[in-house]
DNA sequence: TTTTAATCGGACAAATATATCCGAATAAAA
DNA sequence: TTTTATTCGGATATATTTGTCCGATTAAAA
């Protein structure tokens, strides 16, 4: 479904939101370590989601990545998603034709329609904050 | 969503189903050409299918591929991609979590498992029939 | 001012997925 | 029996994704 690279900065995101809500900046080892993902890697996907708004990081000692309150609050995982995997998630055609559409559609067209809506206002609806909130109460997880 | 495997997997096995149904056979470089894929690689896909009793072939002058009249009723788009892709589809964890479950959940597997089933009986529903069908009538279309 | 601890950026490496090549095996047609 | 047209199987090549290395840059602390 999501890329690896996705998966991980999803996962990031979640742990930098969390540890910005208790005014902590999250280091690159830090955060790796925290949602067991391979360093150097996770390195080039924060820069990316820097490079997308969607964080803030600074350098030097002390330096580390960190998330406004309010866009914990108003961002969704459908702008991490779109931020690293691009928007073929909603658009590709389920049989790899190029040029599937309504007007032209291969045999399964209307169904993943149907299926990729829903998936679409999934991730549209589910915020950082809310994916944080269970975090902090133990009820989920971001390794294992 | 699919490997482009899977999806040459899927287009091929509704052509062959297409013209089984007027009692012939198709040929490799015919199901490449009228799925527009590459030949050589949707060989090794092929095999893969007939290996996995989806499709049959017969080899020599006038061989080819083709299916059963009863598996193209019977055989569903979810036995093709179990067959290429395995069940990672269904399994797979949203955010990459190797343990996630119920019990242990990532952030986002609640909704993950509503999706991911509302896929599963999708594909699970959709016969090699019924796309041959639409195909036959014009309606959909297995390249471009 | 120097040291230290952090991100940034570019080049490189490894793993996986996609795709190609070619000879062997098969079976019908010539 | 030979030729022809097909699938099968193994080795190889290419592209993409995933992952690593290392020096440059930055900024706070010593």
């Amino acid at each position: 479904m999501f890329s690896k690279a996705c998966e991980y900065a999803i996962r990031a995101t979640i742990y930098i939101a969390r540890q910005s809500q208790e005014g902590l900046r999250a280091s690159l080892v830090d955060i790796s370590h925290e949602i067991d993902s391979p360093v150097a890697f996770t390195s080039k996907i924060l820069q990316q989601l820097v490079k997308a708004g969607i964080i803030f990081s600074t350098r030097g000692q002390t330096g580390g990545f960190f998330m406004e309150n309010s866009k914990i609050e108003s961002k969704s995982v459908a702008e991490i998603v779109s931020a690293i995997d691009g928007d073929s998630i909603y658009t590709h055609c389920g049989l790899g034709l190029k040029e599937c559409s309504g007007a032209e559609p291969c045999p399964v067209h209307e169904k993943f329609v149907e299926i990729r809506e829903k998936l679409r206002s999934t991730l549209e609806t589910t915020t950082i904050s809310a994916m944080a909130s269970s975090l902090k109460n133990g009820l989920t997880y971001l390794k294992r």
